[in-house]
DNA sequence: CTGAAAGCGCTAACAA
DNA sequence: TTGTTAGCGCTTTCAG
């Protein structure tokens, strides 16, 4: 038998205000779709009758029919360090504020390495940094799925990426601060599962050997990016015989944890211990000693990367992918000083 | 004319999988919906070819025959002092981890209030606060779409809410400071414009009246929860003449600034100051004075707020609505000790 | 400029 | 158990 559609608790459908406008549903359509072959008359018909039954059309339907769906997904590895801090909530920020002016639907998943995500509702993926996503990423684009990583550098010639330049941003810092005259500079690295961490670190033994400064190993400590790590690692830093004059730390959050430590232990910042972050982290500017930092363009290349995206998802053409590294700057505030001469 | 299906560039269908199975696509989607009534015969012949074929079902086709799309909009207004902090990433953390579990669709919407968001594409909502988006609230009200609302009470016999007791938390703070012996004790408030940091300055004033203590508005400071605000909060509560000997402050961050700022002021905490934070935010355990504070229930809070939607989504039932008002608990660490012998 | 009707890919009656 | 087929609500030819 025929489905009856019940009367009742229906929404009212394109059909119905083909009915009341006296039209057919196929000039409904062009109406809501804005197209320009519709009489006046019509048009103005159509858009009473949207107006009196309150007329949304269904998205479902309407992504069905066209096969396009508008809707992006942001896939995010689920690990510890992700919800430390700044980074995350700048990606969101960036990509989600965009999103609403292109009126792009933004699907967020938070995955561990293990789930498998159907990516066929959307039209588009973002991957957020990659650790433990590669079997997604690997899927996506066996499936040819639009896709953009972010924050994080792959080879491949039809991976786009949009990252950031960490080597040279941390190789920055560290010169910056030898050319201060700094000759022990330790280094509080991120969590070197993510690409970004392991660039700094790079870009930290760099500086050093571009000056001829050999390289210690009890001078870099590895965290997970958190402050608790980042204390103990002042500790330990500071506890050193012959102790670093500067530290190169690889977050601002942990900057600043490094800088409370060093405090409680008597030093002066940066009379006794220059440091400089990473991150441009607002938290930054507040302290009694502003700190200086490499600031990194997140909400920028979140957009930049979303950006992509879109004309991938709309422009057919196959054009090469884009591999885009982004500079930072470094910014010099008060945390970051001469050594105290010896 | 009969619109040919491009052969080319299709992703592989139902029917395909019907065809290569030797089934009818019925049987097809009997097996993936993993409906009983299938031989193990055809069973088998069927998971073969979606196999071979790699098949997999269209979402948009499954949600447009069923009606049901199992997709959830997070709605968040985007206001500055949503981003500064902890809550916003918890609360995502806490619905996005268990949207995953549930495979319920996380669709992400930072609104600000002139936003026209077409609901019909998910299945229900949920509101993280509702400053600003009372339009959209009452869209969805209207249009009678499964909804919950975090972190905000409302009134209203449809309205489900999943709140936290910042009044009791605010109140139990405050009464412990009391206790502690504490007379003169400041407020550093959040922004007022939230729900939240109402109910907390209403906690505070409560306390104060419970033991006779007078008010003064110059112990009271209301800030947007920027640890920049805090900071100025912090030096002016400090330097009145009478400076109060404890404060109760909105949120952890903004009680490690106010933490600095004492003791950059040359104060002792918890000797010449003692601070109660709300939160219980990580950050708070490092510092070499552990912060006492308030501990809410955020990702509890947004994983019964997604677990009460679910229902609403799924079961019929036209149950009344839900009133949560979930406990503080309040964590005493060392920030908060009996004031200085007079 | 408009309308009829064939899809989009799937689900769920209903009949067999 | 299985297959047939009418929808789900919209878009988009194609013919008029």
């Amino acid at each position: 038998m025929v489905r009856t559609k019940k009367a009742s608790s229906r929404v009212v459908s394109i059909e119905d205000v083909a009915r009341l406008a006296g039209v057919s549903v196929a000039t409904v359509s062009r109406v809501i779709n804005k197209l320009p072959s519709v009489k006046d008359k019509n048009r103005s018909k159509v858009a009473d009758a949207v107006k009196q039954l309150d007329f949304q059309p269904s998205i479902l339907a309407q992504r069905l029919a066209t096969g396009r769906s508008n809707t992006v997904a942001l896939v995010v590895p689920r690990y510890e360090g992700m919800f430390y801090s700044f980074y995350l909530l700048e990606l969101i920020r960036g990509i989600g504020t965009l999103c609403e002016v292109l009126k792009i639907d933004l699907l967020l998943h938070l995955t561990d390495s293990s789930a498998i995500l159907n990516l066929r509702g959307a039209s588009g993926v973002i991957f957020a940094d990659i650790i433990g996503n590669r079997k997604q990423f690997d899927e996506a684009l066996k499936n040819r799925i639009p896709m953009v990583v972010i924050n994080h550098c792959i080879e491949g010639p039809e991976v786009n990426y949009i990252a950031i330049d960490n080597a040279k941003g941390a190789e920055d810092a560290v010169q910056y601060l030898v050319n201060l005259g700094h000759k022990k500079i330790g280094h509080i690295s991120g969590d070197v599962i993510t690409q970004a961490a392991m660039q700094r670190l790079e870009g930290y033994k760099q500086a050093l050997k571009k000056n001829n400064i050999p390289l210690r190993e009890d001078y870099i400590i590895k965290t997970d990016y958190s402050r608790g790590q980042a204390r103990q690692a002042a500790e330990a830093l500071l506890k050193i015989q012959d102790a670093p004059t500067a530290v190169f730390v690889a977050s601002d959050s942990m900057a600043l944890e490094v800088m409370a430590v060093a405090k409680e232990m008597g030093r002066n910042i940066p009379g006794d211990l220059s440091i400089v972050g990473f991150d441009d982290n607002p938290s930054g500017l507040y302290g009694p000693v502003a700190l200086t930092t490499v600031r990194q363009p997140l909400v920028k290349m979140a957009q930049m990367g979303l950006e992509r995206l879109n004309s991938l998802m709309n422009d057919k053409k196959n054009e090469a992918a884009k591999k885009v590294v982004l500079p930072t700057e470094l910014i010099i505030r008060e945390s970051a000083k001469p050594p105290a001469a010896v």
